[in-house]
DNA sequence: CATGGTTTTGACAACGATGTCGGATTCGCG
DNA sequence: CGCGAATCCGACATCGTTGTCAAAACCATG
């Protein structure tokens, strides 16, 4: 199993190594007629520049790094699939690196996949996009790097986010037009700051519809399915209870719909039930739940080609570094029109 | 920001960059006064040493592949999470690359990886670890490479799996117990080997219980929640139909709990249902899906293990390097005794 | 205190690509 | 035809580490 290297292939060609490492690389100043008989000993030996010493002499890795607080999710799954596409298309690779904050020594990790694996740029999903500390070890380390939906855009970083206000204003208002006055809102924890833009959103829309938030609906949870059937109890418990519910996101909403499913509550007759990712959970129920379509992987393939633009890598802070993607408002089953709503004032 | 490296560390400690490196690797023969010593500089500077170089230098490269074929499946995430984890414990990193063998030109991708990364080793998950041409390019190229859950165990791959007929057939017998005897099963996608076992697993408690398979309640998946809600609507439609589900899959098996739902079919009373895999659907619903936990995570350990396992990348074939890990019955609510069974021949 | 054997250490040459820079070739144009 | 300016090409050093191998230091022993 010899493997083929760039002198091989030059001696083959009968050109200098240099020269063949001119044509991968696709530079100029080769002649035609010579850059093809290269192209053609390439694919006979089917050749694959080795990616180490390319890097160890060029000091470019080729790697992005994606740093994600919880990789299971499935959240962490769109967004690590949308960049790992990208990355290919680009000739790059993606190395996952899980941080867990709470976790002393998660520095140590970070710092390692810097200064050993020489990554070339990185991508920071939410909630720890909004953890300074972690910034800083980047830009300490004039590593390139993008935020996803962080609550501050600093000047040198990039970040690519949605409306996430916007949107959770659009599903309020929508709720509000089905002629619900008794919306709960239901948090998410309190370091993502994603779930704190939805809020003022959905606050805003109360305010602009002149409808008085009622605070006892208003309740946090931490994304958890098992926090959404928990928060379902509270809710749905008494006579007194809102018409419409508008989750943070959708695995919250499912255990809403399932503890209402349990206390034999009608969705969407007698309760709304809205959610907020368009993630799987939201079509594993019947009724399928009404949510936000977030461009996850678009965002993921955003951050990398930012990552990659080589005039972005040449002048940071850059003013094309900062992206806002569109969101889509996805009406499915479980949000209808409010029912008699007389009976409660 | 200049990088430190292994010369600085030298030049400081007064010794010679290669006992340096020796310190680093853990190698012998160093007089334990200088290891401290170096060990000390190394601290002091936080020196990290280049990753490429290393590998150049040494035909190493610290990097497992992780091949798979939907990277945004939960079965992905778990087992993803599995390998990184223990890759950290031992300094490996893992590159996961998707492989669609559905789409030409795949063979590339998957030789650049194995030529351009040089590659340590390759963990490869179902179903595509039952694809000769995929296991031949490993082989080719002398790639240590571990199956996940194959449906032959060739000599030269490792293997690690669980025993999914058995696992089948306790789950079979569990609803037997129950009272079951019109037990219908629905069976993952044809290309997926351990469904096929699982199906026999799931004939052979029949068989031993006498009881005959209804090949009418025998349907086809495609282990998605969808298909789950169309075998559903197929098995449930008329009057004559079964008193137990078992799925392949919990996500098949979340489609045909939440169809019962909507055909008002109450479970587990009227209906048990049950799935496998432990994964967040079954979890996802009320009642929750009695299942089979599969130790995916572990899989994924255990195959790292193997892979960095000197004696196994020395040996190969190797007797140690076909694994068989621990399954576990888990019983939820979704399953319960058969009811007034008379009335149904 | 020589002797032979074991540790311990360092000089040097890889590993396989690319950056630098100067020399060769070609081109354009008076 | 001649001459400067592009354009093209290759020799060589270099990236940061580890493998090889021989020299140096140490040890116990007779």
């Amino acid at each position: 199993m010899k493997t083929v290297t760039i002198k091989d292939v030059a001696a083959r060609a009968g050109v200098s190594p240099k020269t063949v490492s001119r044509v991968i690389n696709g530079e100029d100043h080769v002649r035609a007629e010579i850059r093809e008989a290269v192209q053609r000993v390439v694919a006979e030996l089917d050749y694959r520049p080795n990616a180490f010493a390319r890097s160890l002499s060029s000091s470019r890795s080729y790697l992005l790094g994606l740093f994600i607080d919880d990789p299971v999710s499935g959240y962490a799954a769109d967004v690590q699939h949308g960049a790992l596409i990208r990355c290919r298309e680009r000739s790059y690779h993606l190395v996952v690196e899980p941080v867990d904050l709470s976790r002393p020594g998660w520095q140590d990790h970070v710092r390692d996949s810097i200064a050993s694996l020489r990554l070339d740029g990185a991508i920071i999903a939410p909630p720890i996009c909004d953890a300074p500390e972690l910034i800083d070890l980047f830009r300490q380390s004039a590593v390139p790097h993008v935020l996803m939906a962080p609550s501050v855009e600093p000047e040198d970083s990039g970040a690519v986010r949605m409306d996430d206000h916007g949107a959770a204003r659009e599903m309020t208002d929508y709720l509000i037009c089905l002629g619900h006055r008794h919306i709960a809102f239901v948090q998410g924890p309190e370091n993502h700051s994603a779930s704190i833009r939805r809020e003022e959103g959905f606050r805003a829309a109360m305010a602009t519809a002149a409808i008085a938030v009622d605070e006892r609906f208003v309740l946090r949870g931490d994304f958890s399915f098992r926090s959404g059937l928990e928060l379902g109890e509270a809710l749905l418990r008494g006579p007194d209870r809102p018409s419409a519910i508008f989750a943070c996101n959708d695995d919250m909403a499912l255990g809403l719909l399932i503890t209402a499913i349990k206390r034999d509550i009608q969705v969407p007759d007698d309760l709304s039930i809205a959610g907020f990712d368009d993630a799987a959970s939201s079509r594993a129920a019947w009724p399928q739940i009404t949510t936000i379509r977030q461009p996850k992987a678009e965002m993921a393939a955003a951050a990398v080609d930012i990552l990659v633009d080589p005039s972005f890598r040449r002048t940071i802070p850059h003013p094309d570094a900062h992206l806002m993607l569109p969101h889509a408002l996805v009406v499915r089953g479980s949000t209808g029109r409010c029912g008699t709503d007389a009976d409660r004032v």
